[in-house]
DNA sequence: AGCGAGACTTGGAAAAATTTTG
DNA sequence: CAAAATTTTTCCAAGTCTCGCT
């Protein structure tokens, strides 16, 4: 560019730092700005800095700005604005703290904040609320109220953005009273409200069920000449949904239109959904054409909201003819919408090509390179084979030929390559993917503290000595106890001692000093000051931020694992034989990359060395793998966190998929019943192993090596896992399963599968297979081939969601909110027993219980002391003073307050037995794992909508995240 | 059909953070 | 306010299931 003969303008430079600190490179941006004068030719001026500081406070370096603002190394004095700007960086970073640090510095310097200053600190502080919806909204609204009021002494009016963000927070928080007062306030002060002030004052009142009050102030807004947007509406309707208030979503939905407010693309599914759900199907229709009129949709989701109500509805005809239409719209109905409606339109399944789900076929037709002329053909006959069902005959016959129509248009609209969203490339998983990579563990730092062995101390190198630190560190663990662990350390670490090294014998080593200087250590870090630990964190969060986030589709998601495991000792679960083994460190040319072709590669982290491999499969979602060096056959993998929408996307058709098995689940039932006496072994260890799993919610059991730890799943059971117990239909269950975890169950069976299993143990000897003839494919297979994509784990879901569901169904009304969330629990806890999810007792659960019981002793002896006076008091003599009153004279003692008395400590004892009642129960429960993985969360929260019960007592923060998706479920909502 | 590689979900323990208690 | 108890988060092991190959 300079030898172009062209000066780079500051502009110029503008652009620059702008791509320099949206890639992170913030030094160099800093570098550049430095430079600047150098190439303009033309002094930097306070503008420029404070873009600077702007730049990298937007992309979220409020950190590197400070150190440029503090740092004084421009010529720059501060002044209002540049403060504005950091408070404004700090508080994009979520940490109002230190915002409102420079706020005070800004004030105690005499540099006066402006209403922009105030509004972007308010703003800040109210963030919280949106971020983390766990916070305590009374504190921030304080905050808050304490910010507008020192505005408002400093003389600073504040203004529509001011209220604006406060009126947010109250939304968020269901304060409808205190939304309303500020309201009059502003037109008291005669600030006019905006749209979105009315709104947002609407909102809230609407959603804490106010809709009097919500109605009135629109009206006010009418009349003072603001004119409601769709969103105002749109509060109304999701109320009315909420309630199923047709007509008043009609009366609404007409007076917006007197309004001439055209409404958007949501409300008219909102109201597609109320009236589909509703089974009004006319004013559907209606609905749908001023949809179409007014040109705003429809989208996929009215789409998909029609067809289900359609479906519902048992419609097929009509819910068919909207899928072909979606289709030739170019959207891609879910396949789950498929498949319900391919099932409503099929019956047994006996041809194997019944059972190909829509998109299957299709598939099948786009990967056969047939001619146009074939394809249709081969649709044809493939349509053709839909079986009939004698109540559906008229449906069906339609459905059939709009299937095969669909399918036909499907083609056509291919092969002149319109707007189709299908997904092109079967399994694409994205089109652009950028991420930094990983982060390796740091290199080994040696410590020098020598341990003994035979007494004498001795010499280790560093790679020596990291090995025996490994073990040294865990000398308080079960497992530097046992012989299997001590066995495959020492093969290990003799490998790097070498032949000749002095260190032979375990038995003669002594590892005391090493982990000695290891606890002296944690001790260390323990002395550590709140203060001092808060800054250690930070740090570690600026290392670690560039790593945090990764693009796919331009869209921003959070990074799972990207750290590299450090080395360490091998800590199988239960009996693994290879436990102790050393895990190795992971260099850089084992690692393999993926990312999006033309993304900048992530450099790696090691001089003179280099990634494994760089990949751009679009197929799969990691962004790195290597090899597991413990299981060479196995692989580590860096996934994107839980709260991607790829995760996201994949929890959601998990219980998707759940749901569907609910319409198939009497047939599936039904028909492994049928086999429990079929002739043909193979059929009769199926639908066996089916009813357990259904029936014990068991997991599948794949086949495992020898040298994993020798666990079980269904089809893996030994003969010695289950026994009959004579004279009663109960099976006795006994078996380590994932983990290790032991199974234990007695439970009563059906008498033909108490049968079958005498059978299939006869001749059999401990240690042999119970189902011989069946793996989890052949189980899987057959499950396949009764609804589409079922498989094992698939009952395991369904069953714990679908009790959680009946459970959380019975009546809680006039509880409050405490005694609902105990309700929950004990849903929750039946779940967790259902699916046997244990944890080890907690170390302290002895004397927890001895103190419960301590309590119980004292307020039995409390109890007796009352009893005993209320007899004297009967019998007009003195109460006795009693050890646990206050010494008072108690003159007054009726037999209504002594009775009294005793029916309160009567019920703290009953509490304190159902505590340790409970406490017992719980002792070796594990809630969370099914809250995690098998509990649908729209169950939850439509649950906590119905009962007001906040969610952020059932879920923390980060299941609050990971199931965002299902936050705005509908209050109906059922599994 | 059977097998191994590959990819993604599920799971408990331990560490860290937060809340309660004495 | 520190210690204890409890909850949340992190870590990584251990499952399930699919796909492509023979």
């Amino acid at each position: 560019m300079d030898q172009l003969g062209d000066k780079p303008t500051s502009n110029t430079f503008d652009i620059l730092f702008r791509r320099l600190i949206a890639a992170g490179l913030t030094r160099q941006a800093i570098q550049a700005f430095d430079d600047m004068e150098r190439f303009t030719k033309r002094e930097t001026d306070r503008e420029d800095f404070v873009d600077l500081l702007d730049t990298l406070c937007k992309y979220g370096y409020a950190k590197v700005a400070t150190e440029v603002f503090n740092g004084r190394k421009f010529k720059f004095e501060p002044d209002t604005q540049m403060y504005t700007v950091m408070i404004y960086g700090w508080c994009k970073l979520n940490r109002p703290e230190v915002a409102e640090k420079f706020f005070r510095e800004m004030v105690d310097r005499g540099f006066e904040p402006n209403v922009v200053t105030y509004n972007v600190l308010l703003n800040g502080i109210c963030r919280r609320t949106v971020l983390h919806p766990g916070t305590h909204f009374e504190g921030i609204i304080q905050k808050a109220e304490n910010l507008l009021d020192e505005m408002q002494k400093r003389g600073i009016e504040p203004d529509v953005t001011s209220y604006s963000i406060v009126l947010h927070v109250y939304n968020r928080a269901h304060k409808p009273d205190l939304s309303l007062d500020k309201l009059s306030l502003m037109k008291e002060k005669g600030i006019f409200p905006t749209v979105a002030t009315y709104t947002s004052v609407i909102k809230c009142l609407c959603s804490c069920g106010r809709l009097e009050d919500a109605e009135e102030i629109l009206n006010e807004m009418v009349a003072n000449g603001v004119s409601p947007s769709p969103t105002t509406f749109n509060c109304f309707f999701k109320e009315f949904q909420g309630r199923k208030h047709a007509d008043n979503a009609l009366k609404l939905y007409k007076k917006m239109g007197d309004l001439s407010c055209t409404p958007s693309l949501s409300t008219y599914n909102i109201l597609v959904g109320t009236f589909s759900r509703l089974n009004k199907m006319d004013i559907v229709q209606e609905i749908w054409n001023d949809m179409k009129e007014s040109g705003a949709g429809p989208d996929s989701d009215s789409y998909a909201l029609l067809i289900h109500g359609l479906y519902e509805k048992r419609r097929w005809e009509e819910s068919c003819e909207f899928v072909l239409e979606m289709i030739e719209n170019g959207f891609l109905p879910q396949n789950i919408t498929l498949e319900k409606l391919y099932k409503a339109n099929t019956d047994d399944q006996d041809d194997e090509e019944d059972n190909l789900t829509l998109i299957e076929r299709k598939e099948k037709l786009e990967e056969d390179n047939l001619t146009l002329a074939e394809r249709k053909e081969k649709l044809e006959a493939a349509s053709a084979l839909d079986r009939i069902s004698k109540t559906k005959i008229a449906a069906k016959k339609v459905t059939s030929s709009s299937l095969k129509c669909a399918s036909k248009k499907i083609i056509k609209s291919r092969s002149k390559s319109t707007n189709l969203h299908l997904n092109s490339g079967a399994g694409k998983k994205w089109t652009t993917f950028a991420h930094n990579g990983i982060v390796l563990p740091p290199p080994y730092k040696p410590h020098g503290v020598k341990m003994l062995y035979n007494g004498e101390q001795v010499e280790l190198t560093p790679e020596q000595e990291e090995v025996a630190t490994m073990f040294a560190v865990m000398k308080d663990t079960e497992f530097a106890a046992k012989p299997k662990f001590i066995e495959n350390f020492m093969n290990d670490w003799r490998v790097i001692l070498g032949k000749e090294h002095v260190i032979k014998k375990f038995h003669l080593c002594d590892f005391t000093p090493i982990y000695d200087w290891h606890q002296n250590e944690k001790d260390k870090k323990k002395q550590l000051s709140a203060l001092e630990r808060k800054a250690l964190k930070e740090e570690k969060l600026k290392e670690d931020e560039r790593y945090m986030w990764a693009f796919v589709d331009g869209k921003k998601e959070k990074v799972g694992n990207f750290r590299v495991e450090p080395p360490g000792l091998f800590r199988g679960r239960g009996e693994h034989p290879k436990m102790g083994k050393l895990k190795r460190r992971i260099r850089p040319d084992e690692i393999t990359i993926n990312i999006g072709k033309g993304e900048p590669v992530p450099e790696c982290p090691i001089p003179n060395e280099r990634w494994k491999e760089v990949k751009h499969d679009n197929t799969v979602t990691w962004l790195a793998f290597w090899k597991n060096p413990i299981d060479p056959k196995a692989f580590k993998y860096v996934f994107l966190d839980d709260t991607s929408s790829w995760k996201g996307q994949s929890d959601k058709d998990k219980y998707e998929k759940a749901r569907l098995l609910k319409d198939y689940i009497l047939d599936i039932r039904a028909n492994y019943r049928k086999d429990f006496r079929n002739k043909d072994l193979m059929k009769q260890q199926i639908s066996v192993a089916a009813y357990l799993i259904d029936m014990l919610a068991l997991r599948a059991g794949n086949e495992k090596d020898d040298d994993e730890a020798d666990t079980v799943g269904c089809c893996t059971l030994k003969v010695e896992n289950v026994s009959l117990v004579p004279q009663t239909n109960k099976l006795e269950i006994n078996f380590l399963g994932k983990d290790s975890i032991k199974y234990e169950n007695t439970v009563e069976v059906d008498p033909l599968v108490y049968k079958a299993i005498g059978e299939f143990k006869k001749g059999k000897n401990t240690g042999e297979e119970l189902f011989d003839k069946l793996d989890t494919y052949k189980l899987n297979a057959h499950l396949k081939e009764l609804m589409p994509g079922l498989t094992a784990k698939v009952f395991r879901t369904y069953n714990a969601s679908i009790t959680l569901d009946k459970l959380l169904n019975s009546e809680i009304m006039n509880r409050n909110v405490a005694e609902k969330v105990v309700v929950y629990n004990r849903a929750n806890k039946e779940v967790a027993k259902l699916c046997n999810h244990q944890r080890s007792e907690p170390k302290s659960h002895g004397a927890q219980m001895l103190k419960l019981r301590d309590n119980i002793v004292k307020l039995k002896g409390v109890l007796d002391g009352l009893e005993t006076n209320l007899h004297r008091v009967r019998k007009g003599k003195a109460p006795l003073q009693l050890d646990a009153d206050d010494g008072k004279p108690k003159k007054n003692f009726t037999p209504e307050i002594l009775q009294r008395k005793i029916k309160l400590t009567l019920d703290k004892i009953e509490k304190t037995e159902r505590d340790m009642d409970l406490k017992k129960e719980l002792k070796t429960t594990a809630l969370g794992t099914s809250k995690t993985n098998y509990l649908d969360p729209r169950i939850s929260v439509a649950w906590c909508k119905r009962h007001e019960v906040p969610i952020e007592k059932i879920f923390n923060k980060s299941l609050l995240a990971k199931f965002a998706w299902a936050m705005d479920v509908d209050p109906s909502f059922r599994f």
